[in-house]
DNA sequence: GATGAATGAGTATTCATTCAT
DNA sequence: TATGAATGAATACTCATTCAT
């Protein structure tokens, strides 16, 4: 996920003695905790230096500043989830585009399930960075794997591979955040997501014909 | 959309006199200026107030705090938000579901759409606010119209449906989000809107049956 | 001596209000004292606002950082410094050229010893300042007086009176100069003084015919 | 140059093995390269170690402090001038007076004109140090020369010659910073330099009977 | 009611200096 | 001896909020 950070926000130097590569752990670390305990209002440079063990110092001598700790948190976060939707993705090659649709709901779905506090943190977190270059180089990734996924489909026979692709990613990433947004229940979420599974096989099964 | 705002943010007096209304006006205006032309980093009350052409005081004396300027220019937009809603779904009663659907799309789509820019900003906004309580109250009201326009469509049939509501707004919701969120442009915009209309109607002719 | 302070270094308002007056004078007076106590090392932000008796805030209602201090100060010496060289200069038209060099080197150097540790402290404190712009419109201004006065001098009759006054200035102001960075004791300093007014007699003498 | 550096300032250790005196020549150019392109204010010691080529610690032991950098880069050009003006002095001994002192103009004048940046970051560099000490002994050491020089001249016969030479050095020295402050073009100081001169023959022929 | 001067707690960031490796 | 990672005291500056006029 090169995407050029602005430059503002690129990280100082890599810690390439391992010396270096705990620091820079343990700030990541802290972050993340003050993150949840305090969110983005409480996240100080010295709070997260605190936590982290570490002085302030050694904090900017890896980040030039404090948004570009979170920035890195986001950039880990979602290369993170791109890695796991190309292995699903290229797991699905030649699978029917309604399994195929299930598995990324189910992949992402968990991706971002698993810490929902971290992604409900990350999610705000976004608000306040400027991160369009980010996510932009994370939907042209994930959407490269998942387009290539729908026309290796067995059953694809739809002209527009990416119009179909843009549809589903779109409601799916966004059904997700809304998800979190509205503070659905656990049992609603379930019903929503084996629902939501049988509007894309229903959709597909339009399209193909 | 009463929501009983946490009480830090409630307004301070709701203006009657006409006097204080238009000054109410200006600082509203104020704040989506400054709001769009220089996010919500650069939102200072002093800032506001000055292009309100207001004193800082004065602006204390309607609003306790910068939040609750936020919070309320939020609600505002929510509450506008759920009228439209609530209107289209008054139009809808009786209609196939299908057409209810599509109505809703419209509807919401074209109210994000018309600025976009201030719907960014309020999105933006919202991360910074406590607008669970907010948030949570437009979705109960709107979800009341709704699943009443979708019950008494003329042809529904499904045993619940509020399942079918809450999978079609969050969808619906959901979708227009991440179009902001990725930043697509405007024929993409279309071909995505009328896709996502061909995609509900599918999933609702297979429930209906 | 309008001089167009670089942007970053103007007052950010002027006092009008009798309150306002006041706190600025104060102001000032604790950045002299501070310089004079701590010299430009020692000159904090919170320093110079505690010294004068007012919160750090108010005094960046005034002024936009700390160098606009110490800029508004020579500015405001350099001004009245000017004042008094053009009141000796008008004085002294229509004297024979030597008494008008001598009544220069009375003013100038009689302002410089008033407060000889404060003008040490500003001598120190430009050195830190980009005071260019200052300090050529100063001269500028005083460059007109002292050549006007040399012109019109009963006995002046050089061909080129703006070559003598740039020599006469620059001999008188250096020299001032470095009697303080030399730290001369006061015996040395009043015959270097009767001195430099005799070498200024000398060159005139010459000049002239 | 001895004059006792305030003890915080000086080196830690003199340099004898030639590995070392690399070191030190590289961190003094350094220095000097940073000072010219930073000026006072952007010099830090990480940066003046990194365009040495040299870590932070080596240079720490040769310089307990960033002071002490600055102050021997002032001391070394001290002691450049000092024996510039000291074998100008030298070579003057039994020459008229006139002659000696416009020698001694021309010397100093051109060993501050040759890096005129330098000079210039030198002369603010001496503001933020405790250089009394330095200049003091700088000027003892120079006047003697200068003081004997004038004495020897051959048709010296004034008598005080410490006086004259006060005057003398004072105006002159003064003058060249003056110059440097005013920020004078090429063709003015030329023509200031020859006025300089005529000033001091004027004088000294007074002087002399 | 309105004003805007004053407040000061709160924070990001720098940079000289040390010391374990 | 050299290195450069780590330190943390020091400081400029902001901005929400109050309250005397």
């Amino acid at each position: 996920m090169p995407a050029q950070p602005p430059k503002a926000l690129k990280p100082r130097k890599t810690p390439s003695q391992p010396r270096s590569r705990v620091t820079v752990d343990a700030i990541f670390e802290a972050t993340i905790q003050v993150l949840l305990s305090q969110g983005m209002v409480g996240l100080t440079s010295t709070g997260v230096a605190e936590r982290a063990g570490v002085s302030v110092g050694t904090m900017y001598q890896y980040f030039p500043n404090k948004q570009s700790l979170v920035y890195a948190l986001n950039e880990r976060f979602l290369t993170t989830l791109a890695e796991r939707v190309e292995a699903t993705c290229a797991q699905m090659h030649g699978r029917p585009v309604a399994e195929a649709a299930e598995a990324l709901i189910d992949t992402y779905w968990a991706a971002k399930t698993e810490r929902p506090e971290l992604t409900r943190a990350l999610y705000r977190s976004v608000a306040e960075l400027e991160t369009d270059a980010l996510l932009h180089a994370f939907a042209t990734r994930v959407d490269k794997a998942t387009t290539d996924m729908f026309c290796r489909a067995s059953d694809f026979s739809s002209p527009d591979a990416s119009e179909v692709n843009v549809l589903l990613t779109t409601v799916i990433y966004g059904s997700v955040r809304n998800v979190f947004e509205r503070g659905l229940g656990p049992e609603e979420i379930l019903g929503l997501k084996s629902e939501l599974k049988a509007m894309c096989r229903a959709y597909l099964a339009t399209v193909g014909k």
